[in-house]
DNA sequence: TGAATTGTTGTTTTT
DNA sequence: CAACAATTCA
């Protein structure tokens, strides 16, 4: 069966014409051919930034498909992003046409699901079986924490959440947990009960999280070998993007997926023979392809494990390793900047990229007063870039933090550019289409009492806490299931009203089981997906609650759901077989920042993290900070700012052709405005590869030697775009001695002086530390963020942030 | 039960 | 400055 075993004589001399995937290896460098031709057990494929790993993926695929190694059922590859497995799925079929149906290409969770419907009944569960994302797991957890008393022993919902995560990512359980764990600590054995009565909850709601899915999976592998053995017949090449972000329970299942079938077969089978893990794995296991690059690992806290990529070969003795370091994607200078500022992590094996499409633009830099002031830049710069005819959709603007675009927003709605936030704000997380999903889940999994309670009393129905509990205590007497205890509403004990409203709720839900789970055992069409939602919206009122409210946001709300059904209508089309189930996975699976791939005409704002694996012309990386960028929670966490120089990293590296790097001096953070300080990440990039229009010296007015230092070259005059309005009061910096080389050429003063409360007024005369004295033309903004607009008699007009800047009134 | 008010507290990244 | 929790009052 497995013609794999004939080798194929590769090596990496040019394709022979003969080969039936000659046209495949066109226009590939001598690495990438050899990542896509070779034929082996294992293959690691070292890919630096834009080196073409996903051109190489896809070709080797399609390579496998195309000489008739491999049909399409038996290959699996796993991505990170549901977004990036439609592309792959989308250039293969692209290579090769229809002959690429009928591959698994998806995520960890997506593939792990796919094998859990199929077996659920194997341990415990239903094929319709619930996922709770992140909210619905904290929700569990807080109810246990309270009921555990668990703030008592200092757990917090949130904390206790990622223990738990952090240990299913590990495969530890509760029970493994509390044999390692020192038990005489009485917070540790109220957090083992609140992990496993978590744990009895999800198994009796019928629902894994999002940690389950890649964690129970393995032990389904690992209790029933024979089920393993049929996913190892079928995958016989298996293909992990993004390897160096995987964390140990995938690592495990990648494992478990590439042993020899019948390798962990039951005692009888192996006839006494003890077949070890480390056996030759002969051609029975699947050939395994991972590519990676530990440079931009960037989800520890997410339990990635960058062990899983350095030792790789010594997970599978034999494996080949293949380079890619030609980039195919950015300028010198920007791929300079990346290699000086990767270079300061130790511990990494020496990777440099290069091109050869040349230097290209300096990269650019700018310090704003405040964020706003920031964000006009940006705004204004992308205008700018505009104009000149580069397009919106081929710009991008970065940010550590969510809650930075805010800042930006504002100003590009004020300046009409055109944006899309990816992945912010999760519309899925909004309070509203958790509701409406709760009504839905309430219907395909009866089981899940999380849903039904969440919806008891949405809209309000007068179903409080007390009425809760008595349905809750109900179901557990008479041992039946939250939602059959709604049928029995005179039983509770509660008073008339209740009771009617209870039997309201039970009946639109029986009716909307009706339309979407036909009890004839006939298959819902999936347009019942629609029906069913929009009868539950509109028969239990939560559509008329919502018109009669007096809330200007409702509106927005109803606008909201509107939008939910329109995804219901779209799944439909997309999948006519779809259930209701299917469409609960999808929604809970699918992020926001995959499916708003088409941000056509608009410029991308995202997370840095999201930013991964995309390219754009241009970028904007803002809010280069200390405490921001590297983030301050970060410092203190074991290998913290190398994984934030990591992140830095794939910031850079996302650039085509143009970078700016953009800060601000003051931030506005939860109500108080702080006073901000340079990344040491800007320090690590050679300084005359930078051209500040605007350098931390220039806005502090400590500037001489450190705006001097960060810009070489100083502005360079004459040059087009000088226009700029930040540009126009800039003058020469005044002469001084030349910066020490050997300190950092930014450093801000530690200390920072406060001059908050100098009363500043257009006219006055002011002495300046480094510029001499001057008179004041005006004074802008409030607070910590007032500028005063200064007519120095040597230098000229400057801006000067009052707060900080060392000057006195005269 | 639910609305309104006050107080508290946290402040990163995501499948 | 949020969002959220606890507290008070109708």
């Amino acid at each position: 069966m497995t013609d794999a075993s004939t080798p194929l004589i590769v090596g990496g001399s040019a394709p022979s014409a003969a080969r039936p995937d000659a046209d495949l290896l066109e226009g590939l460098n001598g690495p990438q051919r050899e990542a896509v031709t070779y034929r082996g057990q294992a293959l690691l494929i070292v890919a630096g930034a834009g080196s073409g790993k996903t051109s190489v993926l896809t070709r080797r695929i399609a390579s496998l498909l195309r000489t008739r190694e491999a049909y399409p059922s038996q290959i699996l590859a796993i991505t990170f992003t549901n977004k990036a497995a439609g592309e792959m799925r989308e250039r293969v079929h692209q290579l090769i046409g229809q002959k690429a149906d009928g591959m698994w290409i998806s995520t960890f969770h997506s593939a792990c699901v796919r094998i859990l419907r199929r077996e659920a009944e194997q341990f415990g569960f239903t094929k319709s079986f619930t996922i709770y994302d992140s909210g619905d797991s904290r929700a569990l957890i807080k109810r246990l924490v309270k009921e555990h008393e668990g703030d008592s022993f200092g757990l917090t919902p949130a904390g206790t959440q990622s223990r738990i995560s952090k240990l299913k990512n590990e495969l530890a359980d509760a029970e493994s947990y509390a044999r390692s764990a020192n038990m005489s600590d009485p917070a540790e054995r109220v957090f083992v009960e609140i992990f496993s009565s978590y744990q009895r909850e999800l198994q009796r709601a019928n629902a894994f999280d999002f940690d389950d899915l890649i964690a129970q999976t393995v032990y389904l592998f690992r209790a029933f070998p024979q089920v393993a053995d049929v996913y190892r017949k079928r995958f016989r090449h298996i293909l992990v993007d993004e390897y160096q972000d995987t964390n140990h329970a995938q690592y495990a299942l990648i494992h478990e997926l590439t042993r020899p079938v019948g390798s962990d077969a039951e005692p009888f089978s192996s006839g006494g023979m003890m077949i070890f893990d480390a056996e030759p794995a002969g051609e029975d296991a699947a050939s395994l392809t991972v590519v990676g690059d530990s440079d931009q690992s960037i989800y520890a806290f997410r339990g990635a494990d960058i062990r899983n990529i350095s030792e790789f070969e010594r997970d599978y003795p034999g494996a080949k390793v293949v380079l890619l370091e030609q980039n195919y994607r950015s300028t010198q200078n920007i791929l300079s900047a990346a290699n000086a500022v990767i270079a300061n992590n130790f511990d990494r094996k020496d990777k440099k990229l290069w091109t050869d499409v040349g230097a290209g633009d300096p990269i650019i830099g700018f310090t704003g007063y405040s964020q706003h002031d920031e964000a006009q830049f940006v705004a204004d710069e992308i205008e700018a870039l505009h104009k000149k005819g580069v397009d919106y959709s081929g710009v991008a603007v970065f940010y550590r933090t969510n809650s930075q675009s805010r800042a930006l927003e504002e100003i590009f709605i004020r300046s009409a550019v055109p944006y899309k936030i990816m992945g912010g704000t999760k519309f899925y997380e909004r309070a509203e289409i958790k509701d409406a999903l709760a009504y839905l889940v309430a219907v395909a999994n009866p089981a899940d009492s999380m849903a039904l309670r969440r919806i008891l009393n949405r809209p309000r129905r007068g179903i409080g806490d007390v009425t809760e509990t008595a349905i809750a205590r109900y179901a557990a007497e008479h041992d039946i299931t939250f939602r059959d205890a709604l049928a029995n509403s005179a039983q509770l004990g509660v008073g008339p009203k209740l009771q009617k409203a209870i039997d309201q709720l039970d009946a639109v839900l029986t009716e909307a089981t009706a339309v979407m789970l036909p009890a004839s055992g006939e298959l819902a069409p999936s347009t019942s997906v629609t029906e069913g939602l929009t009868l539950l919206l509109n028969k239990s009122s939560y559509f008329d609650a919502l018109r009669a409210s007096k809330d200007p946001q409702d509106e927005a709300r109803l606008e909201n759901l509107d939008e939910l059904i329109a995804v219901t209508r779209e799944f439909a089309r997309n999948n006519p077989e779809g259930t209701i189930i299917d469409f609960l996975t999808e929604v809970t699976l699918v992020a926001d920042a995959d499916d708003l791939d088409d941000a056509s005409g608009s410029v991308s704002l995202m997370t840095l993290h999201t930013a991964k694996g995309l390219e754009y012309d241009a970028v904007f990386l803002t809010g280069v900070e200390e405490d921001l960028l590297p983030h301050r929670i970060s410092a203190n966490e074991p290998g913290g700012p190398q994984e934030e120089r990591r992140l830095f990293y794939v910031g850079i590296t996302r650039a085509r052709k143009r970078l700016h790097v953009s800060l601000a001096m003051t931030r506005a953070q939860f109500g108080e405005v702080t006073v901000a300080m340079p990344s040491r990440f800007l320090q690590e990039i050679p300084a005359d590869l930078i051209d500040w229009r605007q350098s931390p010296g220039d806005v502090n007015g400590r500037g001489g030697s450190q705006s001097r230092a960060l810009n070489a070259r100083g502005r360079r005059p004459g040059q087009p775009g000088g226009g700029n309005r930040y540009g126009d009061d800039l003058v020469p910096l005044p002469k001084r001695a030349p910066a020490d080389p050997s300190k950092f050429p930014n450093r801000i003063p530690a200390k920072v002086r406060d001059n908050g409360d100098m009363v500043l007024a257009a006219g006055d005369r002011i002495r300046h530390d480094d510029f001499g004295e001057g008179r004041v033309d005006a004074v802008t903004g409030e607070g910590a963020k007032r500028v005063a607009h200064v007519r120095f008699d040597t230098v000229g007009p400057k801006k000067l942030l009052v707060k900080i800047a060392p000057i006195a009134k005269l």
